[in-house]
DNA sequence: GTATTAACTGGCCGACCGGTCAATAAGGGC
DNA sequence: GCCCTTATTGACCGGTCGGCCAGTTAATAC
């Protein structure tokens, strides 16, 4: 069923296939989705599913692998062309995830169930940016620029936990109230975490 | 299959069916879950669920119901028993709500399972609690015990998403390099969003 | 004791599931 | 031209799905 009649084009085939897996599998999820519904979104035959993917579950993990693959290579190829170390850099970068969420909201559902299924491999594809931005925090704490009492990692695992989860429960927060939109949310946000990072003018224990 | 044989008890059995569900949905999802699975997991047939809840979806909906209304409830008793507004009430909120999810990472998974869901109802049952902690985050602010800048409702949103991805993500977390455990990630998490809500010292602009 | 109600069972239904397979057809190398 | 590979199809498989229904059994009301 490729569009001139007739001709074959297996590498679209297998691209129209992926499109619609991701985004029939982000929508329902890997279980409420049939090999039937994938064929038809696709526009090609169950049977040819297979002999591209081989089957469901190993059609989902590639799905899933492409995406946060192609998110966290943006991501840090966004980082590592950036700025100096220090308040400036993390108050952007955490701009800069909250506007690719807003973006692309349907990545966070992606993760949401990726951490349902207790993906094994899918952890590791972000690992290097997590690496990279805890570097970055860590330089700016040498600096004394960032306050050094926490946890680098921590610190992007809070934000980008954050961020995540502000766009994963968003039907939620339609309910609660004076809860407000995704500016104001970011900008409370950013005003929290960026004052409670920076070194305090005077001493302070505790 | 009540316990002493041939003995009914109807209220005990819907007990029983709904413990199972509350089980196998959090742990495997509504969608991956079978009447024959819920059958076996409670220990009776497949008809009598449908007897006692109707359907599948019936039944799913009221596990939620009970499950979320009996946190939310929890969780604003122990708020309205609580000390005066002020910082020291934010962090114990905080790290109670931590500490709730330690104790019951179950409903972590819950939560996620009803955002993917898109569920309508369930964002609506813990709203009084959203609601409740803002107000105490305001009463706080209005006697300048925390920074006044700041949606109170975005606060709470802040803090109960960040303690709720941590759990929700755990699986994810391990594979991320210098990521602490849950004590060092609540210390952090507390050090910066409580350094970020007090007062500054000095006035301060931007 | 008997009638009524409701809890509970096992069997059955049509629909759908993921996967397989043989057959067909198109493309590319020669 | 022919051949070999492979993209593509539709029919088919055994199994499972949610739900229904007729029948049985225990509690209850009188």
């Amino acid at each position: 069923m490729n569009s001139p009649t007739g001709t074959r084009d297996p590498d679209q085939t297998r691209e129209r296939i992926l499109d619609a897996a991701y985004k029939l599998f982000v929508d329902k999820g890997f279980a409420a989705v049939s090999m039937r519904d994938l064929a038809e979104e696709s526009g090609v035959t169950k049977s040819l599913i297979h002999h591209h993917f081989g089957s469901k579950e190993a059609l989902w993990e590639l799905v899933k692998e492409r995406a946060i693959e192609a998110y966290a290579k943006g991501q840090v190829a966004e980082l590592e062309a950036a700025e100096e170390p220090g308040p400036q850099l993390l108050h952007d970068s955490i701009e800069r995830y909250f506007r690719f969420l807003q973006e692309h909201p349907e990545v966070a559902r992606l993760f949401a169930w990726t951490h349902l299924d207790a993906d094994q491999s899918c952890g590791k594809l972000d690992a290097e940016l997590v690496r990279l931005g805890a570097e970055r925090i860590r330089q700016a704490q040498g600096r004394g620029l960032l306050r050094a009492d926490v946890n680098p990692a921590n610190v992007v695992t809070l934000f980008v936990g954050c961020c995540t989860h502000w766009f994963q429960a968003r039907a939620h927060h339609a309910h609660w109230p004076g809860v407000g939109d995704d500016e104001e949310f970011l900008d409370d946000f950013l005003k929290i975490v960026m004052g409670g990072l920076l070194p305090r003018d005077g001493k302070e224990g505790s």
